[in-house]
DNA sequence: TATGAATGAGACTTCATTCAT
DNA sequence: AATGAATGAAGTCTCATTCAT
């Protein structure tokens, strides 16, 4: 919900604009995130927000909005999606996630902050909304998976989405600290780490952790 | 780290001032908790909170121990742990966490808020330790149930876990949630949805997605 | 260590926020100071003087360092300096002392506190730094005496500067009471007063108490 | 001014409560002393200080003139008064001095302080009174050099008197600074520096700065 | 008489937002 | 459209003083 103004601007200052607040806000949360410190950071006029954003919440809002915009642009349209299950999905995804940590740590960082419920008191609604986007992904790879019989058919489809996302979660998790011990540079060391994580989280989400 | 002050005050007083921060905190967040508004609720001068703790943070931070220490004092004590494994410990504990949640929600929403780092700016030495209390736990269930044979041999410890912890955290959620859908009531109804899905849940643990 | 933003005030809004100070430390001392009531003096908001200034202490320091730099604009032009010894100087800057502190009473408390030790409390380094810069002065004075023979050579130049600043530390106070009986308009009687003080303080000076 | 339940208490317990007091005003002036700190030093209740005083400046005024009492104790009468003049004190006052310096670093430092103008915003009139005190003590000193003839006849009590003001207002600088310079334990070489300072200035007060 | 918990006014400081240029 | 100085509400924290025990 920026002003006219803003999407007036060139792409380049909008993205500049967007990047710092993002950068401020996951470092600091909302309350202690300083529109002073962002104005300073983007090289603008803090007066010039105000000619942008009606106000803190609303540039908030749009930061995460300009990030999920960011991945449904940049990472969905790598991963073909027809006929896909959530056993290709995990295993596809593991060192693309990688590859996003290091490219963008501080975006990643960002969403998965608001997605685990940091920033929980801003409006409830758009949290919602996008934990239903993400629920709307899984539910086709299950569904796939069980077209195609690689996923039992004896539980709903919401208790399955649970148990994934739980653990998805805690690959993403895993990527992140992985991709922050690399340093400045995260190597091929890291990325085998990664493969071999995914390759475990894997097998047991297919199979359990039962003998 | 509250002063000796605070710690002379009868129990009940404590326990009046703790609740009315932690209630505090968990609507607002850190920065927007308000001291003020907390000693109201507690029905105490501003200034007597600072005759209590150091600051703000000390005070965040007695609250977090604080309700750690009820936890282990109300909740650990029913649950005998020699010899368990952990699908044991996920079907007993399914029921006794609604209870818990119907009983003390608020507690719960804290520590759910900052095990998954919302307050992550706080200290996050602490928060690493929260996690390794936490972990220690989970890993001697499962060399308990590696001893017993229920659990698979060819994986490592530590992907187990996290395995684990993020299908956990997933039925907290759930707990949370429909315990919340109970209303000031929360019935068997809610009690049957819930054993329901620790059911599922640890079925899928133990074999998996997979067909 | 103003910001830039107050640098770029107008002159005359930037000596209404100084002085306004300087008269609040001058009646209150630095703890019991109040920003609100300097805000309030010169006409501008509480949170104006946090813009152009880090902190309370910083608008102090700042407002010392604007006072001697007001007194070495507008004193020490009319005093030429070269060649001229103690005595010269004592019997010149009687007089003009006193049209000073006519004209700038509260200027002349102000820095006659902080050179007197009020204010000790805050950074001995810029009460040191103040003082040498004093220091210098009078020890060109005293070389420049003993160059032309009007000092006494066997004594060396530091034991010179003590006695003489300490006289000369009675004089100001002297100026300054005597100033201050003149009520709003101190005149010609005043000023006779203090030149024959003047006169007598150079007598002793010079020649001592001994008979 | 203090109360009588103060003047009840063993002479012990009063001199603890006053030298506490004495040392917190003196390291951190008046509007920073901190009540609850002094009592922690004395090891009394902060409640107690308000059985014995009306207010802090009551205690402060009242840690005033025990200061001044001390001194007149314990150092006048060592000094034998008849007879003497500016020069035999001043000679006899230096080593003196030094010693005291040596003994009671605080008692000292807090008389300077409230001599010199720090802690002026407490009535004035005690201030004025303090000064008087001192002023009647050298106007005899004067008094007897003229008689003796020591002295010069041709200038008037007050002017010789705040000449004499003003240089030994330097002394006690140099001996506080001396004594400090020696650590915790001042020695001869320190002495020393004094008594050559003394006579250095004892000559110029008698004979001035001229050749 | 001694204690120390309780109080609450008031201080400094921050910062989102406005507005004149 | 851009700027950045100005605002003032609101927050944290301090501490002299009171008062019940």
């Amino acid at each position: 919900m920026p002003k006219t103004t803003f999407l007036r601007l060139d792409e380049e200052k909008q993205e500049r604009i967007m990047r710092c607040a993002i950068e401020e806000f996951q470092e600091n949360g909302f309350a202690n995130a300083n529109i002073g410190r962002i104005a300073d950071k983007a090289g603008i006029a803090k007066g010039s927000i105000y000619q942008y954003f009606d106000d803190k919440v609303d540039y908030f809002l749009y930061a995460v909005q300009w990030t999920l915009h960011y991945f449904t642009k940049n990472l969905d349209p790598l991963t073909p999606f027809e006929d896909m299950d959530v056993f290709d999905y995990l295993l596809g995804a593991g060192r693309q996630k990688m590859e996003l940590f290091k490219k963008e740590p501080v975006l990643v960082k960002f969403a998965q902050d608001f997605q685990s419920g940091r920033y929980s008191e801003l409006s409830a609604e758009i949290n919602a909304e996008i934990r239903q986007d993400g629920d709307a992904f899984i539910l086709r790879l299950i569904k796939n998976g069980k077209n195609r019989g690689t996923l039992r058919q004896d539980m709903d489809d919401e208790s399955l989405m649970l148990f994934y996302q739980g653990v998805m979660h805690k690959i993403d998790e895993l990527a992140l600290k992985v991709s922050k011990d690399g340093g400045d540079d995260p190597g091929e060391e890291q990325m085998r780490r990664m493969d071999q994580a995914v390759r475990s989280f894997s097998k047991l989400i297919r199979t359990g952790m039962g003998s």
